[in-house]
DNA sequence: AGCACGCCGACT
DNA sequence: GTCGGCGTGCTC
């Protein structure tokens, strides 16, 4: 027998292996360790055959199997197989982004007890006053002595020191010890709502009606409702009978979604066992996350993207909270998004999956035109807030004051004087986003990408954004030697300066990436709006997510010209979700909301459209655009990125993979150069794959990349398929 | 993806 | 004379 392994590695196929004489027959499924090269790696067991394309004397046996039983479900080992299928992406790599990482690292899938600290008997008698001059471990053990035992994984948290555990257990007032994990599933008996549900509107009542009327097989439905209208009440209102039938319930959420509100509002309602998964957790804290699930101790599982992959047997329905958000598409390894995985794992286990946004993708939007999703719509704001007040600023011929227009700065000063809170956008940090010299108009540009410096007063450093290059403000001119150097355009350092300087008596907070890599200093930051202790608030992309701060009454949009003439076809509506999620946002009942977009465009259509009817008639015009042109996700696209020390390598390969598809019904457009070319020191071309149909694009696919993998030219670049890439640049 | 081998420039 | 830069090739 042979045993057929995915190992982790980018190359499309399986590597074939002897069993271990010492072992039982893994079952597929069942995660082997083999050796692979020099080292040794964790593989998952696809099949066993008869026969190997292999002489017996080149394969090596495995060296040890992991698991006495599958650690994938067969609902998640389906899935990875037509994700993998779909994606045209190795199983192997499929299958190590669909595992925790302990479980790919080989640790036992099977819960392990938990270590804990216990008190001894010495323990229990010593008094507290013994331990006067050791302060640490007197309240470890004051802590102790009242609640009996620590877990092991809590002495950090509870910020207990190591040393003061050590030292009371050297002097044998603690002991280890450790607890078998026991899986509770009580909740399955018995649910008991932890408040009152609220009273639902019309429309809310009509969401309800038509999924609950229509559980307990596939379906998938489109929730669309502004800010504010209720849709996690409906949310909360379908999961009753879900939770009450004993089954369980899976929310995936954006990124920056997961917040402990959020949770909380779940959490206050069901009180059953919740999960939650965000990027902050440890490979430990997931794993048991997984693993409890995967026991059907958790009612609800709520996670960013990766949660999609969570052991749930019991599995009642899926919702996606704002399922346009960008943060559910993987950008790098297996590039999936989580958002069509989790309609395919739906469809899988045969269970609803509701999608719910204010502003939905023009994906959701086509799949309803063509009826796979059904479309339940959220029109009435609840509460009483009040229509925002929308202005177009034209910033042509204007004297602008670090990007800020006369109208914005008047705008400004009345809400703040009115006590409210201002958000500004701007969607470029640093100081500014160019270095220029005054006597010969030289730029300071990166030596490996094709984009200038930018600048960085606070930390007195030029930075590449593109490769992360950075180095010393420069004195002199690279060409000239001037000492005249100019910086060109305004970034949110510069905005945030000059706003200090103009309105001393109003506290500012930038948010964006300089501001927030600390840990936790982007919740220090929100906390601090929130509190009122900041006035106007300057960000990036990074301030429009998910954040409520109901004071802020203007809303300015300070640039939102390079999103109309994108080389990306998606620009548009990422701007348009943009503009109404902070639209929506801006003011309350009380407080009308106030929007200023300020553009070189006053008269660009999409913009006039977007102020003056919303969404809706936008997201119809352009989902009619993209049916015109054939785009996604009205025709099929794939994209072959390739990039190279010297350019004509991956012109080359990618002229060459074109071949591959001749014949086929494929439109090819390019090779081309990527929007930025050069980038930290490579070339980068690529080539667009358009069909008319799914199946054309799959078949296609399925013929010409084996063929694209033996191109002699496909080894002298790094190169990469991507299916339904959701950003071309 | 890793990891080794292998061949050319700036250091003790 | 060596350390280390990354190009190339292989992994059952």
């Amino acid at each position: 027998m042979y045993i057929q392994v995915a190992l982790p590695v980018p190359l499309r196929q399986l590597f074939s292996y002897l069993p271990a004489t010492d072992h039982p027959l893994p079952q597929p499924g069942c995660r082997v360790e083999v050796p692979f090269g020099r080292q040794s790696m964790v593989g998952v067991v696809v099949a066993t055959s008869e026969h190997s394309d292999l002489p017996d004397s080149k394969l090596k046996p495995i060296e040890r199997v992991l698991d006495p039983t599958p650690v994938l479900d067969d609902t998640l080992w389906q899935l990875s197989r037509l994700a993998a299928r779909y994606y045209c992406s190795p199983i192997g790599m499929v299958l190590n982004q669909l595992l925790p990482v302990k479980l790919r690292q080989g640790e036992s899938a099977r819960p392990q007890p938990i270590k804990l600290w216990q008190l001894t008997d010495t323990g229990r008698s010593t008094d507290l006053d013994s331990l006067k001059r050791a302060f640490q471990q007197q309240r470890l053990l004051a802590y102790l002595q009242t609640q009996t035992r620590i877990a092991d994984s809590d002495v950090s948290k509870l910020e207990f020191s190591r040393q003061a555990l050590k030292a009371l257990a050297d002097k044998g007032l603690i002991e280890a010890g450790e607890q078998a994990l026991s899986f509770d599933t009580d909740w399955q008996q018995q649910l008991t709502l932890g408040e009152t549900p609220q009273v639902l509107n019309r429309e809310q009542a009509v969401a309800v009606a038509s999924i609950s009327g229509d559980l307990g097989h596939f379906g998938a439905y489109l929730l669309e409702g502004v800010t504010g209208s209720g849709k996690t009440e409906v949310y909360l209102h379908l999961m009753e009978p879900i939770l009450r039938a004993g089954k369980t319930v899976l929310v995936l959420v954006p990124e920056i979604g997961l917040t402990p509100q959020t949770i909380e509002r779940f959490q206050r309602r069901f009180p059953v066992p919740v999960g939650v998964l965000h990027s902050a957790m440890n490979d430990n804290e997931r794993l048991q996350v997984w693993q409890q699930a995967q026991a059907g101790a958790l009612g609800i599982v709520i996670g960013t993207r990766s949660a999609l992959f969570t052991a749930m047997p019991k599995l009642g329905m899926i919702i996606i909270d704002e399922e346009h958000d960008a943060s559910f598409k993987q950008q790098e390894g297996f590039r999936y998004h989580g958002r069509d995985l989790a309609v395919m794992r739906a469809q899988l286990q045969q269970v609803p999956i509701i999608l719910g946004s204010a502003t939905p993708s023009m994906e959701s939007l086509y799949n309803v035109a063509n009826g796979k999703y059904k479309r339940l719509q959220l029109t009435a704001r609840a509460g009483v807030a009040q229509h925002v007040k929308q202005r177009i600023v034209d910033l042509r011929l204007q004297n602008l004051d670090a990007g800020l227009s006369k109208q914005l700065l008047e705008k400004m000063e009345q809400h703040l004087s009115a006590g409210n809170q201002v958000m500004l956008f701007l969607n470029r940090r640093g100081f500014a986003p160019a270095l220029l010299c005054h006597e010969c108009g030289h730029l300071h540009g990166c030596s490996r990408c094709d984009a200038f410096y930018t600048v960085h007063q606070g930390s007195g450093m030029v930075q590449c954004h593109h490769c992360g290059s950075q180095k010393r403000l420069p004195r002199q001119c690279h060409e000239c030697g001037s000492t005249q150097l100019f910086t060109q355009g305004v970034g949110t350092e510069q905005l945030e300066q000059a706003l200090v300087q103009r309105y001393p008596q109003y506290p500012v907070v930038r948010i964006d990436r300089d501001t927030t890599s600390r840990k936790g200093s982007l919740n220090q930051l929100l906390e601090k709006i929130r509190r009122g202790e900041a006035r106007i608030l300057i960000g990036t992309q990074m301030l429009a997510k998910g954040h409520h701060f109901p004071d802020v009454t203007l809303v300015g949009l300070l640039d939102v010209d390079g999103a109309l003439f994108s080389a990306d076809f998606r620009a548009s509506e990422r701007l348009a979700q943009l503009y109404i999620q902070v639209a929506g946002r801006a003011g309350r009942a009380s407080k009308p909301g106030e929007v200023i977009l300020q553009t070189h465009q006053p008269e660009h259509p999409l913009l006039h459209q977007l102020t003056t009817q919303g969404y809706g008639p936008f997201a119809d015009t352009a989902l009619k655009e993209r049916m015109d042109a054939m785009l996604p996700p009205a025709g099929q696209m794939a994209i072959i990125r390739a990039e190279a020390t010297y350019a004509n390598q991956a012109q080359q390969f990618l002229n060459e993979a074109n071949h591959c598809f001749d014949a086929l019904p494929i439109q090819r457009v390019g090779p081309m150069p990527a929007p930025m070319e050069r980038k930290a020191g490579k070339f980068r071309y690529h080539t667009l794959l358009l069909a008319n149909d799914r199946k054309h694009l799959q078949q296609a696919l399925e013929q010409a990349l084996p063929r694209i993998e033996q191109l002699p030219s496909a080894k002298r670049c790094r190169w990469h398929l991507e299916r339904d890439p959701q950003d071309l640049l």
